[in-house]
RNA sequence: GCCGAAGUGGCGGAAUGGCAGACGCGACGGUCUCAAAAACCGUUGGGCUUCACGGCCCGUGUGGGUUCGACUCCCACCUUCGGCACCA
């Protein structure tokens, strides 16, 4: 629609709405007096709502608006309810796609990154939200990122960061390491380049010394999609490690451990891998073998994770000439190394059970190597297997264990491994430690200096921040930038004073996210990351959202934050975010994510200009459930518009005075609006807020076809409609709100105002619609007063002439009376 | 392959054992207008039938089941989306 052909609709008397107007009035009285500072101390009991905070691209799209106005509107409706409401946006604002801009524009991304913040502060404040600006926190200012830097202090002095040479995933088009969160399928998280492994010295987080405990959501409110998609990464694994005898001329080591889930089948090893990186596997291996496995182990390391981990691979290996020996049976069994056993899981080492395995299985077919069932199986009939068997049946071939069925059999075998010291039983997860440094110079620097006379040391808390330099070069070579930045790389010892290097990698953007929350409540103090008092007054976050993506890097990290915060005493809970809510995606009007290629970005600004922000929001909670999301479609947004102006024309409209109190019109008027409280209150606190709204256009609507009746209404039940739809707008289209408020005669401001309470003697129908139904099929409704007693139900639906016919010439075998619902007469 | 969510008019969706399609978009008809747009009012799941009021049948991915009654609960299957996937 263009701007010409466009004209406003006009209410019957006085002024249009206006939304442009009305929207830039109200902002600038509500910043003006201060009306969304959350102060510190008051009586009301604390609320803090929090939705994840954007990263600084430079452009808020409709996405970031569908995250953030319904959880304005929750906020709001909080804060009508009396409590003290927190709500604070920030920016996270460290990260790749700055430093990439700043390549292409040849400046600082700091430049970039504090411009966009600019730009899309002000797209926010459009929006016209609650946020308390004064509580701004922008990641990549110094006066944040020194309280990073101080975190991770903390965390290495409590043990909980190492350094540690390991094979880690490379991003060739980064240039950077990743951490296992980071890669989706072999592939890069952020720009899909296909990654590969790298022996670097680099920084870890030690989370997995949480694995156990963060997989207790008990106390929290979280969807079970979340819950369960954080069990999955952790993946927790019940088992045993069993010690494997190894005596190899020149090896030192003894014994070789390997993790399994199924040591009931250990009569079972006909075989043994090692994976290629295993420490052992080119120590082992005999002369004349390893030519054969060297060069297996080059092409493994060559290969991408993709091309490796693909299940449809036939399976490959090499033998290294070197034997084990199983301490059950004393059995020498063949140790081959193969790429289907990973390195970084449980011991890098798997005991080959090829009937009891499938993988094994396969690998044993393919290399001709022996089978042996330990379970007798009722899949099996004792010939060839072809594949191999699962869970069931009795031990056999297995000396002792002979007899002991499949339940008993795990316990029983970790039982005697024990007591024998063949092993023990233990618990393994997939969760490995959070790689955070990153080769790039658009993080905080990790804050330490190497030195040669006293190795790592930890910069002193009074020295931080340490800053990143403003004259960095930018071409990513592998290593990070700083370290060819000779101020920034050469130090003193704050030991000794000799002269030393500075740490030159900088950490993940995740771990300036893992504790912002914890920033908002006291983000200008300059002595501590934040006061403890306020700390036990706001945290934890009582009502978190944002979307899904982040359900397995930033949502895990700030619960492992918070516990080892809790640890080294710095708070006094455990868990981040007591109730997370989980959006759904907007996408473009054609059903695909919106991306600037495909040319279905919808830009909330021009929905702003042209319909106003209190449309945009409304028609963003409007457009389905907000875990749903789906496309949005421009055409639809008249409908929320029309809406808005309908409210407008009722709101402003006269009414002429009248006294009705107790006629039967004025009661119906009441029960409509107490009905309509008692939705939408419903809905809202269910975040339901498109049938919340739905209960708004139908309350708009029969008021507006009450006025046009022209009948007289009684002016005090009228005036507790308004009050009441203006209340319940209030929270959805705050503007709006605001002006008719006013206009309404009533004081300044809306959003301070309580949210209507609802009389239910006052909600109850004077009439309810029974229907009536003969074997279940709708054949007529009766006027009822409520609660009507079955007698006089069952007399009224069988006296129907509708419901004669279908009951004529049969016999009647029951009646079944739902009060205020329905009559069911079941006939034969 | 495994785990989870979902499938309802032309479209977004509502109803979670009791009147399917609330609310909104779109479409069609009307009012206003010289005309159009906007606005407002009305109709709008499909089929059959009636001069008309109305009536009847079918209908919530498919096939079964439980129930007086199923979009809703149970079983099997199909499709779509999300997560995990050689994790021993």
């Amino acid at each position: 629609m263009s701007e010409q052909t466009q004209t406003k609709p006009r209410t019957p008397r006085g002024e249009r709405y206006e939304p442009r107007a009305i929207e830039r009035k109200w902002q600038a009285r509500w910043q003006a007096d201060g009306l969304y500072l959350t102060p510190d101390d008051d009586p009301r009991p604390k609320w803090y709502a929090l939705t994840m905070f954007p990263y600084t691209s430079g452009n808020l799209h409709v996405g970031h608006w569908f995250a953030m106005a319904p959880s304005d509107t929750a906020a709001r409706y909080r804060r009508m309810r009396g409590y003290n409401v927190l709500f604070p946006m920030g920016f996270d604002a460290f990260g790749l796609p700055a430093e990439n801009a700043a390549i292409k524009e040849q400046a600082h991304p700091a430049q970039w990154t504090f411009r966009n913040v600019e730009r899309m502060r002000e797209q926010l404040k459009s929006m016209g939200a609650m946020f308390d600006w004064s509580r701004e926190v922008i990641t990549a200012s110094p006066d944040y990122y020194r309280w990073t830097q101080w975190w991770f202090l903390k965390l290495l002095e409590h043990g909980l960061a190492y350094k540690q040479n390991a094979p880690v995933w490379w991003c060739p088009n980064d240039q950077t390491v990743l951490a296992n969160e980071q890669v989706i399928d072999g592939h890069c998280e952020r720009c899909g380049a296909a990654v590969s492994k790298r022996d670097l010295d680099q920084w870890f987080f030690r989370i997995t010394r949480y694995a156990e405990e963060l997989l207790d959501f008990s106390g929290l409110q979280w969807s079970s999609q979340i819950e369960s998609m954080q069990r999955n990464w952790i993946g927790r694994s019940e088992g045993a490690e069993l010690r494997f005898g190894l005596d190899v001329p020149g090896v030192d080591a003894r014994e070789v451990r390997v993790f399994t889930t199924r040591p009931d089948t250990v009569y079972g090893v006909t075989f043994f891998v090692l994976a290629p990186e295993h420490p052992l596997t080119l120590q082992i291996t005999t002369p004349e073998r390893a030519a054969a496995v060297r060069a297996y182990i080059d092409a493994a390391r060559k290969q991408t994770e993709i091309e490796r981990t693909s299940t449809e691979r036939e399976k490959t290996g090499v033998f290294t000439g070197a034997y084990v020996t199983n301490p059950f049976n004393g059995a020498r069994v063949p140790v081959w190394t193969a790429d289907y056993v990973l390195a970084t899981y449980g011991t890098g080492a798997v005991m080959g059970v090829p009937a009891h395995d499938q993988r094994d299985f396969e690998f044993a077919k393919k290399f001709a190597l022996e089978i042996i069932p330990v379970f007798r199986h009722a899949d099996w009939d004792g010939g060839e297997l072809t594949s191999a068997l699962g869970h069931g049946g009795t031990m056999i071939n297995s000396g002792p264990f002979d007899g002991t069925p499949d339940e008993e059999a795990v316990g029983a075998v970790v039982r005697y491994a024990e007591e024998q010291g063949f092993g023990r039983g233990t618990v393994t997860y997939r969760l490995r430690d959070w790689l955070i440094s990153r080769q790039r110079m658009w993080g905080a620097p990790i804050p330490v200096v190497y030195c040669d006379s006293h190795g790592i040391v930890p910069v002193p808390e009074e020295d931080l921040p340490v800053l990143l330099p403003e004259d960095a070069e930018f071409r990513p070579t592998g290593e990070s930038p700083l370290t060819y930045h000779e101020g920034f790389l050469h130090t003193t010892c704050p030991i000794g004073g000799e002269p030393a290097r500075r740490e030159t990698d900088t950490l993940d953007t995740f771990m300036c996210s893992s504790w912002y929350q914890m920033r908002y409540i006291d983000p200008h103090n300059d002595e501590r990351p934040f006061s403890r008092e306020l700390a036990r007054a706001w945290l934890p976050v009582d009502q978190y959202s944002g979307g899904t993506e982040h359900a397995v890097m930033h949502l895990l990290y700030a619960r492992f934050f918070t516990k080892a915060a809790r640890d080294m005493g710095i708070v006094e809970f455990g868990e981040p975010y007591i109730r997370l809510f989980n959006q759904g995606q907007i996408l473009g009007p054609d059903g695909q994510r919106m991306s600037k290629s495909r040319g279905n970005v919808i830009a909330p600004d021009g929905q702003v200009e042209q319909w106003g922000a209190d449309a945009v929001r409304a028609y963003l909670m409007f457009l389905g459930p907000w875990d749903q999301g789906g496309p949005y479609d421009p055409s639809g947004i008249t409908g929320i518009y029309r809406w808005l102006n309908r409210a407008w024309n009722l709101v402003t409209a006269e009414m002429p005075p009248a006294s009705l109190a107790d006629a039967p019109e004025t009661r119906e008027l009441r029960r409509r609006t107490h009905h309509t409280i008692e939705r939408a209150t419903r809905d809202i606190e269910l975040f339901r807020f498109n049938t919340m709204l739905a209960a708004l256009m139908e309350f708009t609507n029969e008021l507006t076809k009450l006025r046009e009746s022209r009948r007289p209404v009684d002016a005090a039940a009228w005036r507790e409609a308004m009050r009441s739809l203006i209340l319940m707008l209030a929270p959805s289209v705050p503007h709006i709100a605001e002006e008719l408020w006013e206009r309404l005669g009533e004081p300044y401001s809306v959003h301070t105002q309580r949210w209507p309470e609802f009389d239910s003697a006052l909600t109850a129908q004077e009439r309810v619609e029974v229907a009536v139904q003969v074997n279940g099929k709708l054949r007529d409704r009766l006027a009822l007063a409520p609660g009507a007693p079955e007698a006089l139900a069952r007399d009224q639906a069988l006296a129907s002439e509708r419901v004669a016919p279908h009951i004529a010439g049969k016999q009647i075998v029951r009646v079944i009376y739902v009060p205020d619902r329905l009559v069911n007469v079941v006939v034969r």
